[in-house]
DNA sequence: CCACTATGAATGAACGTTCATTTATAGATT
DNA sequence: AATCTATAAATGAACGTTCATTCATAGTGG
């Protein structure tokens, strides 16, 4: 017997691997709870409903990715090492890291996207983890833009761009990793920064 | 009584509008054929199951996308007026033209997109489709680097980059369209290309 | 009259959920 | 320490529902 939250966890990283697998409308509870190891009836026990547990499950990826983009965007004050073209290059490198870009990682989150404009609850957690990258990653190239005099540029456009760009490149990882590699999308996107912030990427 | 094609084509219709109002996973067959005014047992005559009436669906909106896509990059002799700068602006305006971003299409497309990665008949026709736009695509930024004599530019990475940026864009669009309007989006997909290619776009 | 199109009640498989029952743990009592 | 008791965790058979699919039947055009 184990707590409730290890349970939960445990559940949650099983239901993650059955999307991943089988996707997200063949996903059932026998298939999460026996990829868990566990009885039928304890999902509805620790989540109270399939609904939930699907639910909780998107909390969960994009909390751990909302967790790892904010370290790297949050200034703080016992980091004076720490620059803004640093900031750049680690977002950069999280981004397209192995961590996010594994494939368990990206099947779940489109699998979700592709629900959100039918179902208001994905919609709900997508598009608010979705408002914080903009206003974290527009802040910094604000500020890039301010340290580097660049002209021209509007923060909010190029975070925008951005993100899709990194949106799009996921998906293209994802769908055709054959075609695009994780080292070249790397490139493809280290490319449109330094567009944007020649003085501020090598 | 109708046709055999005029059946197929307002079921493929009907399926649309159910997987954007309710998305893929809450499409039933009763939904479907409700939708489209007719009898239960209408779709398995003219598609033998609900796999392959999902299936067709997919080549259907991919196919016209595809069509779109190419009336604008294969080159016609009889279209001697054209250049290649007209074809870039031809590009923009068809990838975020009304007909592409309505919320139906885009819906459908990051539906499948969703599953693609459990169901290899999706990521096949996903895949495929893809390698279309991006071959296309890139002969006409070859073109454009070759006329304008652009130094140090990689047609394969910008295309990737403008092909993913565009995806981005469309699921922003269906996301959160509250934060990203139509016209923002081609605004940001603009600048990507007048950064590329500054010659050739106004 | 034949082949094709269309219907929708019927069918059986699969699903989420429930709940009586069993098992495990911690604290209290002897 | 050993035993008892109370509480929570865990199980999986059973239930009601929903789904895709089938098929006997009816309608239609050539």
């Amino acid at each position: 017997m184990r707590s409730r939250s290890e349970r939960r966890l445990q559940l949650i990283d099983a239901t993650i691997r059955c999307i991943a697998q089988h996707g997200l409308s063949a996903t059932t509870m026998q298939l999460v709870t026996r990829e868990a190891g566990l009885s039928l009836g304890i999902a509805n026990l620790h989540f109270q409903s399939k609904e939930n547990l699907l639910a909780e499950t998107l909390r969960h990826v994009t909390r751990e990715y909302n967790d790892g983009l904010l370290a790297i965007l949050t200034p703080e004050s016992g980091r004076s090492e720490e620059t803004l073209a640093s900031s750049l290059e680690s977002l950069l490198d999280f981004q397209l890291s192995h961590g996010v870009t594994q494939r368990q990682k990206m099947a779940v989150w489109f699998a979700y996207y592709g629900e959100a404009s039918a179902r208001p609850i994905y919609q709900k957690i997508c598009s608010s983890s979705d408002r914080l990258s903009m206003q974290k990653v527009e802040e910094l190239f604000a500020a890039i833009i301010h340290e580097g005099q660049y002209q021209g540029r509007d923060p909010r456009q190029l975070a925008t761009g951005y993100l899709a760009l990194i949106d799009g490149l996921w998906l293209s990882l994802l769908v055709a990793p054959r075609v695009l590699s994780k080292a070249r999308g790397k490139d493809v996107a280290r490319a449109y920064l330094q567009q944007a912030f020649p003085r501020h990427l090598s």
